[in-house]
DNA sequence: GTGCTCATGTAAGGTGTTACATGATTGG
DNA sequence: CCAATCATGTAACACCTTACATGAGCAC
């Protein structure tokens, strides 16, 4: 039940629709969370009919009609409850990684091109993060910036998104290199079954 | 349906019961896939009857008796199979996070111990990776070690998880800091309801 | 005229978690 | 004597993903 959590804290940003809800999730939240539509619209639904958002319809005259969703009291004292319980790290998934972890029986040619799709991948979202970092603290220093703003929180977790992503840079260039090095290799010691 | 190539790769380190694979989850492949035994023994089941693994009941004199796990030709096959695939980062789950970017709204001292203790964690865990690294290269240097192994897909993983534990720990201590430089401030600008 | 952005939803199926069920051995 | 480790499974429920369904405006 923390996608509701995460959806409430996106919300402390102010009233949003699904759909922006989504893009704030692939701009900030990216690093720690990930939704699908489908599950966000139903979610907030549900969270509409236990009181924690509140929603109004705005008609627009080109566009289609939106839902404007809004933390309400409720909501914000679920926060407050749910930050106060101890936090496991729920789940982590890299599908590249457990190939990597099985490279020595692969084509390494391949591997090597999905690690170079990562490696831009994090080069695009760690682009993202600055640039949201920079609007954010409008050529503050650290210091003046956290004695001056309302929000320190989405600050904070842009910092982890950024250190993220540069690490896993950092890392595919690294694995890129071994896995040269050892495509390079005529007398590498293989697994039998294997090239 | 990638448990399961996790599973697969975690038995190129030889055959193994599902009480092992638990463990040599939580030592190696931490960082990227975390499965609870519940659903490990299903889904092994499962490969099983789909002919990607092959099990023997071992007897035991004192302990329960045992089923090892090993892969056949078929379960080798869809790894190849799979690595061939290109990859999306499946998902990410952090609460921590999530309560990070409400920070604003939250007791800041209860938040900074949920933080600790994730560092203490991440601390754990780094050791853990950095006794099997170096149980892995026996002393020798990376290049001679990359030359010389059968199996570099493990410590390709072991230095993302090295990496990941390290940002961990850093941004566990620099939040901690921010949040402290908050909580000092009589005069923080705060959101109406909050504190 | 093609593809992207805005905008919201449902249904089915697959994946993952929690709780239950059991019990001997080993080390402190 | 108490806690941890070894060892395997089932059932119910909660959560997440994929596919379907619809449609206008805008930029190139």
């Amino acid at each position: 039940m923390s996608l509701r959590n995460a959806l409430l804290v996106t919300l402390l940003d102010g009233e949003a629709t699904g759909y922006e809800l989504s893009k704030r999730f692939s701009i900030g939240a990216a690093n720690f969370w990930n939704v699908r539509q489908a599950q966000l619209y139903a979610e907030l639904a549900r969270m509409e009919s236990d009181g924690l958002v509140s929603s109004r319809l705005a008609v627009q005259g080109k566009r289609p009609n939106k839902r404007l969703f809004a933390l309400t009291d409720a909501g914000i004292a679920e926060v407050r409850r749910y930050a106060a319980e101890p936090s496991e790290r729920t789940s982590v998934k890299d599908e590249l990684l457990v190939k990597v972890t099985g490279a020595d029986i692969c084509d390494l040619r391949v591997l090597t091109e999905d690690i170079e799709r990562r490696r831009a991948g994090s080069v695009t979202q760690l682009g993202r993060y600055q640039a949201s970092i920079e609007a954010m603290m409008r050529g503050r220093d650290e210091e003046t910036f956290v004695r001056t703003t309302r929000r320190v929180g989405p600050y904070l977790t842009l910092l982890r998104g950024i250190a993220e992503e540069e690490a896993s840079v950092a890392w595919c260039d690294r694995a890129a290199a071994v896995l040269a090095a050892r495509r390079a290799q005529p007398d590498k010691p293989s697994r039998s079954r294997s090239a």
